[in-house]
DNA sequence: CCTGAGCGG
């Protein structure tokens, strides 16, 4: 189905903060909400997570050119994301 | 202090 204006960010560092998320992703598109998914129970993170943009073609160029890029150390995995 | 596929606080 047509995911909208998120993306999907997997094999993220387990360190990697959302501050530190939306200044990389700022690179390709207009940032509106960051969304790293933490462990209910120890609050760590999962290692993925979500960015939000202002419009659909700022996430599908997130996708294009962040997409298997190199951020802090892992490659990143840049995906439209599902409709929640 | 540890982990490593995947779609959420």
């Amino acid at each position: 189905m047509s995911s909208g204006f998120s993306v999907f960010v997997g094999n993220l560092p387990y360190r990697a903060t959302e501050d530190d998320l939306g200044h990389y992703f700022s690179q390709a598109g207009n940032v509106t909400q960051v969304r790293i998914v933490y462990d209910r129970q120890t609050n760590r993170a999962k290692g993925f997570g979500f960015i939000e943009f202002a419009n659909e073609q700022d996430a599908q160029n997130a996708v294009n050119q962040l997409n298997d890029t190199e951020f802090q150390g892992r490659n990143l995995r840049v995906n439209l994301a599902n409709q929640r």
